[in-house]
DNA sequence: TTGACCCGGCTAACACTGTTAGCCATACTG
DNA sequence: CAGTATGGCTAACAGTGTTAGCCGGGTCAA
């Protein structure tokens, strides 16, 4: 049951050039960059100006991090949906990796400090979130599996693990740790469903 | 191998006092709060002043971080050093995230943003993750489970998921999946082990 | 005792930050 | 043509980390 995506609400054309640069900024120079007075000088504009368009830098981080879920739940789900039943959960790891180290800037401020939940669009975090169920099969295994992910991520984004580490490795022994824990709940599951028939006909 | 703790440079008294004040700023009112300004109300003095005792904010965080690292080292070396055997993946997740939960503000100021490597005590990071590995009997395992503990805190302390979620059922998905890989890991390496035993006696 | 020196406060100020108020030219509309 | 909305602008405010420079008090040596 794959859901469809919310489709994040479309702004005025002025506003969403200011996002665009707002996300070139960014992704180039840094969250620190990210400042009001340098983006209106990417602009061409003046710091107030763009409250004209925004009502504020909080706006711009809240539209900013609508991007990132959609692009990266786009990603999750195009693993889900080709449908390959061996080595998705590593596959779906892979994915996950490979976005967010490709939009470092926008994978941080998406993910790090409280998540303003009110002013987001609702259930694309949900969406995006959804491929780690469907592969996972049961939700707390797929919880389980997005955090170890996240870890992974902002962990290799802060350089924070020592220098030299071979952090392919380290994916895949989580994957394959989530991998033989996921066939083992579809046994479990199976079992249980092959004894309540067992019931049923004996 | 349970190397010892590296002990981090005491600071001058008046110093430590300030870091002191630092810390029960932070997390009594958040990382926002933790301003030189509000930092010097505290200690009945003028921000500036601060400045005769540390060169600058970063020291304090630093300071602060160092704390973080050796408390919250301190009790998984607790764990491990009492050496129960059945439940060790467990028992070092529950004791990381007791530990991390109860210093929320000081956990995410130590494990946000990029590490300051130079200017921490050497080794006292590694020796703050070392249990992982112990536990994990192998580097890459090891590095793994922290990620997965590390990702489960922050998405915890910043409310990313969904309300009504049953973290700790979460919690236990991932440690079974991690204490499940723990042992195959094991079951491999002795087998190797017996194989080439095999090939010495035959 | 006096002079030098340093410690640890202080104020003033600078360059930033996000944000608001208010002005004004242009363009569109009734 | 009058009126209004749009989208720029400057000036300013309160806050941030930080630096320069002043100064009282204590210590220590001549």
């Amino acid at each position: 049951m794959v859901r469809r995506r919310p489709e994040p609400r479309q702004l005025p054309v002025r506003a969403a050039q200011i996002i665009a640069a707002a996300r070139e900024l960014l992704e180039s120079e840094g969250r620190e960059a990210l400042t009001m007075r340098r983006l209106g000088l990417v602009l061409g504009i003046r710091a107030p100006s763009i409250y004209k368009h925004l009502p504020g830098k909080h706006a711009v981080e809240v539209a900013l991090m609508e991007a990132g879920f959609a692009e990266i739940g786009e990603a999750l789900h195009r693993v889900v949906q080709s449908g390959r039943q061996t080595g998705a959960v590593a596959a779906l790891m892979a994915a996950y990796r490979a976005e967010c180290l490709a939009r470092p800037n926008l994978y941080r401020l998406a993910t790090t400090g409280q998540l303003p939940r009110g002013e987001l669009t609702p259930g694309l975090e949900e969406w995006a979130g959804e491929p780690w169920l469907l592969v996972a099969g049961d939700s707390f295994l797929g919880q389980a599996m997005w955090s170890f992910a996240h870890g992974m991520v902002i962990l290799e984004l802060d350089h924070r693990y020592p220098d030299g580490s071979d952090l392919d490795r380290t994916w895949r022994a989580g994957a394959e740790a989530f991998a033989l824990a996921t066939r083992r709940a579809a046994q479990g599951a199976a079992a249980l469903t092959a004894a309540a028939h067992g019931r049923e006909n004996g």
